[in-house]
DNA sequence: TAAGTATGCATTGCATGCAATGCATGTCAA
DNA sequence: TTGACATGCATTGCATGCAATGCATACTTA
């Protein structure tokens, strides 16, 4: 499809740009409807064929590894030779880590997203505004009996693994167990809407979870208010579970400190 | 456009594409580290060079004015045809517009996202969460002193300029004033992450926004409940301003009608 | 030595070619 | 007429070429 099939005169496109010009042969197909998503919206990550989404999926590893030090500058050729495939996968992939704000557009590229103190403010109250959503639908919905007890339980072993690590003294283990546990609250929720958008937020602040365990004072802590905000979802209290995680959010954004 | 390249001056979309120069700010840096200006979270939209953006920009422009059909299927041969651009910043454009779960990938490329019943009550429960947060911190800054009085007048004027929208029964111009509302409780709020994750639940809303104000029972409501938010703000009082956007947005979900 | 300037090169951005894929349509047989 | 099958073609996905851009370095000059 080259250019040969370009009109001469198709190029000027006012800005207010009304007219569906594409609707001419292909565009509606027989009046049969796509939108047969299967619900892919939370953590559709998985089951996208293409290197496209294999690059992307390695570099956000990359990212939640903590590999790459914020700010550092990536170029999307070394990425392409590194990975074994052209830049076009690379470039799309970088793309969508843009729009998702994991990179940011530097001076010649992009770079890894670095958190400001200020910035890192801002998002634990966002953070712990969906947490406590979370939890309280959650309960909400222990309450009227759509979660099943075998969730429920398995929120009590997250707590329990989180626990165990953070006695260890494991700084990645424990950062997985607690980033699995939210994870757990926020499927519990059952608004997929709601998961996408603190997976979002999780992925922006991944990095810091593994610093902020090594506080003591705030490892002691951590597993008291995480037993709240499961005790909360429990017992279907959606007001308590709410204030539980809320406080616990709070708390955590309290005990960051930006990794340098 | 055949293998001749892009002439100088050809006019490829509709957008202004200004070109900003970073040389100046990374000039500065020099070193390693580019993770300065990661200030582009919010509205990052405009102030991007190239056609790729352009393309996402127009393509987003055309979404929130409903001139695609939910459901629709979008091949990019199409798209790079109809705004004079080669297929690839379109694939790029595309890939963001499937990140941000505005279209989903549909048998062969992508489908305009439709939104089924079930997940637009789940998203007008996250919005109300969000919108309520905003609220309350407006208000928290309002009463703190750090909103600008003329920030809040602007308030109390956009709301005026929706009630007289919806009372002459212009439901686009309406719509665009509610958003217009919306979006600067949500600058007033402060906080660019949350004001980033409301823009990305508006536009999943977009076209809904637009059939909502035909139901007449709900035109009537929806200064009042306008005014408890900004009263609320005004008078610096978080917990009210939360609560009435919280059921102003819970309001707006319950007269939600899918547009067929 | 420090400041300014010119130049080379790394890197991006876009266009397009080529191959793989799978949907849709037409054809043939029961 | 209806079903299955085969074929063609639209469309995507990836790789690569080419030109534009601007950073970094070396060089010149005061």
């Amino acid at each position: 499809m080259g250019g040969s099939g370009v009109t001469p005169d198709a190029c000027p496109v006012p800005v207010p740009a009304r007219r569906i010009r594409f609707a001419d042969v292909s565009a509606i197909i027989s009046g049969r409807l796509y939108a047969e998503y299967t619900g892919h919206m939370a953590i559709s990550s998985d089951s996208q064929p293409g290197s496209a989404h294999a690059v992307y999926v390695a570099l956000r590893h990359r990212f939640s590894d903590g590999e790459y030090a914020p700010g550092q500058r990536l170029t999307e050729t070394a990425l392409a030779a590194d990975l074994g495939v052209s830049r076009t996968p690379v470039r799309e992939a970088i793309g969508r880590l843009l729009a998702e704000g994991l990179v940011v557009q530097a001076a010649r590229g992009v770079a890894v997203a670095a958190l400001t103190p200020k910035e890192a403010k801002h998002l634990f109250v966002l953070r712990a505004d969906l947490e406590a959503l979370a939890a309280e639908l959650a309960a909400t919905r222990q309450a009227q009996g759509q979660l099943a007890p075998a969730e429920v339980d398995a929120l009590d072993r997250a707590v329990d693994r989180v626990e165990v690590a953070v006695k260890a003294q494991d700084p990645r283990a424990s950062a997985q167990a607690n980033l699995a546990l939210h994870r757990a609250i926020g499927a519990a929720a059952g608004n997929p809407f709601l998961e996408d958008t603190l997976h979002r937020v999780w992925d922006r602040i991944a990095v810091t979870t593994v610093a902020n365990l090594d506080d003591p004072h705030w490892a002691a802590a951590i597993t008291d208010q995480h037993r709240a905000i499961v005790a909360g979802i429990r017992a279907g209290d959606a007001k308590a579970a709410r204030h539980a995680a809320k406080a616990h959010i709070e708390a955590a954004g309290r005990a960051y400190r930006p990794v340098v």
